[in-house]
DNA sequence: CTAAACATACCGAGCGTTCGGTATGTCAAT
DNA sequence: ATTGACATACCGAACGCTCGGTATGTTTAG
């Protein structure tokens, strides 16, 4: 006996969309994906979006929320297991490495270039960044505090840090799977030990 | 005693259309600038813009090549006054940093993501760029070269370095200048030596 | 019956691009 | 030196199309 079939499902649907959009946004950008390009993924209309969503903005906010907030919680069943500060810092860049291709910062990028600075959406998409920043500076802080990382300021380090590996998933998109996670790899070496010889 | 007045001059004309779309492009992205946009900024009509140029994608591949040619050719006239390799760094992510409100990399990655990879200005931007990486690439192998890093394969370490360089400056957007430099210096000091204590 | 969930049809604005037309410059023939 | 033919530079209206968004209708759940 299977449950009973339901026509709608409120909480499904919206999931649905979310999981389209977060495909198309990581790989064309805020602008370069249309709600209809959504639509047509979801297999949904544009009043179905509509009714799930007050616009644009919002549905890319309120995907980013979710995205960045399942993203840490993940690290956090992770992050466990790695009793260094170091250890951890392999074990992100590895899970970065992993989702480069459903990654919103580029299309976050984009978003806060075309939405207008003054927009509620905007600032929301703001405070997540911040708050993603802060969470990354925790490693960054437990690092210091057990003498593994050199005792500099933590939030600087964590906007360095973080830089570097968004960029590099930025210019990894043409890239293998493979070659992904070796680059990402040897940036967290980079980053840890340096090129000086 | 001023020189020939001209009623219409194409260079200049040309050259005023790049400027403004550079600035434009860097601040908001490929899909972001409209040809109007252009337009308004050079105060010139549609029909000019595309008299001097195919279409916008053209437009965009031209200004690019031209962007790289220059900064190299700046690059050029200031890097022979650095000795080291290390030196050198410290310059060109200084030169960097002066330039982010005039990058054309998140522009870039918005073009490649727009345009379709079979077409001739997509391959000719992918072109532009592999020359790039491999310019900078010279940089690090001087370095390995005369024993200042550490002698891994320089193609592999330019692409990591340029991508923590266009990373933050993706990021630094909405910084003042002076925080813009203090980044780039950081990030070339973490680069060289790494965080770890 | 009511309300939520979804579909359909449509809107005005803006997009990249085209095109007919108009100045302006060049140059050879007179 | 003037003229006529042609090329170049530029304008602005308009095209076909897509965009984000809305108004309204239909289906389903409770």
């Amino acid at each position: 006996m299977t449950a009973k079939q339901r026509a709608y499902d409120s909480v499904q649907t919206k999931e649905t969309i979310l999981l389209h959009a977060k495909a198309l946004f990581s790989k064309k950008g805020y602008k370069g994906v249309s709600i209809s390009d959504i639509c047509a993924a979801a297999g949904l209309s544009k009043g179905s979006i509509y009714h799930h969503f007050k616009n644009k903005e919002d549905l890319f906010v309120q995907l980013a929320e979710l995205s960045f907030a399942d993203s840490w919680k993940d690290w956090d069943s992770r992050s466990v297991r790695f009793s260094s500060a170091t250890d951890k810092l392999y074990a992100y860049s590895e899970l970065y490495a992993d989702n480069v291709d459903l990654s919103l910062t580029k299309a976050g990028e984009d978003f806060m270039a075309t939405t207008g600075a003054d927009s509620a959406a905007f600032q929301q998409f703001g405070a997540i960044l911040t708050d993603y920043v802060r969470r990354f500076e925790d490693i960054i802080r437990e690092g210091i505090e057990n003498g593994e990382f050199k005792p500099e300021e933590p939030g600087e380090m964590a906007f360095a840090l973080l830089s570097s590996y968004s960029g590099l998933a930025n210019n990894s998109r043409y890239l293998d799977k493979e070659n992904v996670r070796r680059l990402f790899r040897k940036m967290t070496d980079m980053l840890l030990d340096g090129i000086r010889k």
